[in-house]
DNA sequence: AAAGTCCCCAACCGCTGCATT
DNA sequence: TAATGCAGCGGTTGGGGACTT
């Protein structure tokens, strides 16, 4: 059985909101509040809108302290973490930026930060351009024993994360194919849960143990346990830089700085949220599928 | 200056989870 | 317990300004 619509579409007023309407729904929240009802707030207040419309324009554009303008760098900085851990939740990573809406949060990733991200270019250490060590959708999708189709999230998130072991392992022997990452065999402790009290997200979650981090991350086995990256004599021999000095190379073409990883020392630190999505807590919130390759990388990589 | 193309972002669409009946 | 309605969310679209040819 199908639902019924939420207003009429044949109706109401569609497009760009007019300042004398803007001014009407404010003024309206302001003095009266929403009354927990967006679908019949548009009739109280005389709008030719549909609800759903209304509250959309107060939660991005109307209600007090929202932030437009350009992304400082810290807010581009956690944007990237935050996608690379939980994927393209923006409200979640939203609730992390003060003042910014996950409309725009989207929008600066889809428009901005993603095109630096993985659509860039950079110099490797002869100076000379070459394309970035991910290969494409397609190249991922259609590979070899790609039996899994990914979404375009996790697509963009593994690619991220082999730029990222690229700079850590420039020579190295890590995994230039991502497809090497789905193993079947990889053992990850994933206990499902209808998880009420870790995010306000409508996915499904899992909480996801780490019990022995040697046995959690055979990827990077040949090059950086995470204890090696806890330890600051390591940081005098290699190329270990910070996931923050990472990303900025990425997004500015900055140059990397050797520095120490401060993982604690033989864990994983898997976090996410509780439930009004702001503090994070001891678990991680991914589907299935994506959880053995993040656990992969995020255990070398750095604690969140 | 005009036409074509690109890019940004506000707004819409449709799905999901939760609360209520 | 099932049906219903709503809020919230992420994906997508399209108008219009900016830029290029």
């Amino acid at each position: 059985m199908g639902r019924a619509p939420c207003c009429d579409k044949a109706t109401v007023k569609r497009g760009p909101w007019s300042p004398e309407e803007d001014a009407m729904l404010k003024t309206y929240i302001e003095e009266r509040g929403t009354g927990n009802n967006w679908i019949a707030l548009p009739h109280k207040i005389g709008l030719k809108r549909c609800g759903k419309s209304c509250r959309l324009r107060w939660l991005n554009y109307l209600r007090p302290n929202i932030k437009h303008g350009d992304f400082t760098p810290e807010e581009d900085s956690t944007i990237c973490k935050l996608y690379i851990s939980i994927g393209s939740r923006w409200s979640i990573i939203a609730a992390q930026l003060p003042g910014r809406t996950d409309n725009d949060v989207k929008n600066y990733w889809n428009t901005k930060l993603k095109k630096r991200l993985l659509g860039g270019r950079r110099k490797d250490s002869r100076g000379t351009h070459h394309r970035q060590g991910a290969a494409t959708s397609n190249e991922l999708e259609n590979g070899d024993d790609g039996e899994r189709p990914l979404s375009a999230s996790a697509m963009e998130r593994i690619q991220l994360c082999m730029q990222l072991q690229e700079m850590q392992n420039p020579l190295g022997v890590s995994h230039h194919n991502p497809l090497q990452l789905w193993q079947p065999n990889r053992q990850v402790a994933v206990t499902h849960s209808n998880n009420s009290n870790s995010s306000n997200s409508s996915h499904s979650s899992f909480n996801v143990t780490v019990a022995e981090h040697g046995q959690s991350s055979s990827l990077n086995d040949q090059h950086l346990s995470g204890q090696q990256l806890a330890s600051p004599s390591s940081a005098e021999n290699s190329n270990v830089v910070t996931i923050e000095a990472e990303l900025q190379e990425l997004l500015y073409s900055g140059t990397t700085t050797d520095s120490v990883v401060t993982t604690q020392q033989g864990e994983v630190d898997w976090w996410s949220y509780d439930q009004q999505g702001k503090s994070p807590v001891n678990c991680w919130d991914f589907t299935p599928e994506t959880t053995s390759v993040y656990q992969d990388y995020t255990s070398v990589m750095y604690d969140m």
